[in-house]
DNA sequence: CTTGAAAAATGGAGGGT
DNA sequence: ACCCTCCATTTTTCAAG
């Protein structure tokens, strides 16, 4: 179970989480060895869970969700049923794009992703609104996003 | 430029924001069409720009990249030249995945990747430390991630 | 890891509704 | 304008060495 990557595992995993789209004879010319033994080094790579999935990253702003918010939540109980509960309600909004557990002031941080205001409005008061378990919410809004990249740095 | 997308449209990146190895043939299947009318859908969709790119997404915990914080930003000015500063100082630093200019009490909200506390401790002090444009930060540290796609609600 | 070959997918031509 | 059915080409996948 102890899986060891090599620098070329390294490097593979570098180019396709910048673009999976790449051939495995491209793949090969990059890292100067035959697509063989690249295409089992990925199999290897995906069964051993290195890489999760592949996917296509759209344009949220083209399909109109516009609005990025981030919204902190503060539970009304900290036991684990409150929890869970809060999570499995959270899970099923599909404006909410990531949730996280965090430490601070609040407990979860919720990546929201929105049309505009009015839609963002309408996402807190109807859908956060019927989850018994959120105490109080913060909302931060961006401006800008200026960096979006999911290159661990390998 | 007027693009308009067709509800067989959506229902290709929903498909291909969850998974983007499936064939153009698994694809066609699932949409009720035959192979060429969906490739001919997906290199508008990508010439288009509604697809800005595929990619493998990576098990950060796999790759002891298990420590995931949110810094969030205080500049010491907010003219635009500190800004755009501070804007590719940060870009330059690949712990940073993401970087939103955000509302609120502080001005930018980064999502970093560490391997552990104590590299994380490093970034602040020797990375961060040597941005000239940053007034304070505040880490808040994520304890679970409990979700995390990139599904757009299409 | 290399070679090499079968199976499958991509990408496009030409025709139909 | 949109879709379909072929078909050549390329890529993927998996043997055997």
């Amino acid at each position: 179970m102890a899986e060891l990557l090599d620098p070329i595992d390294l490097q593979l995993l570098r180019l396709l989480s910048e673009n999976s789209n790449i051939s495995t004879k491209d793949l090969a010319a990059k890292v100067n060895l035959s697509p063989s033994p690249v295409f089992e080094r990925l199999k290897r790579l995906e069964a051993g869970g290195f890489i999760k999935k592949y996917i296509a990253v759209l344009d949220a702003e083209k399909l109109n969700y516009g609005l990025i918010v981030f919204c902190n939540i503060k539970l009304k109980q900290h036991d684990r049923s409150i929890g869970s509960a809060f999570v499995s309600d959270v899970m099923q909004l599909n404006e909410v794009v990531e949730c996280y557990n965090i430490s601070g002031d609040y407990d979860f941080l919720l990546k929201v992703y929105a049309k505009d205001m009015k839609h963002y409005q309408d996402f807190v008061f109807n859908k956060l609104g019927s989850v018994k378990s959120i105490g109080s919410t913060h909302s931060t809004f961006v401006m800008c996003e200026n960096k979006n990249t999911h290159n661990i740095n390998l």
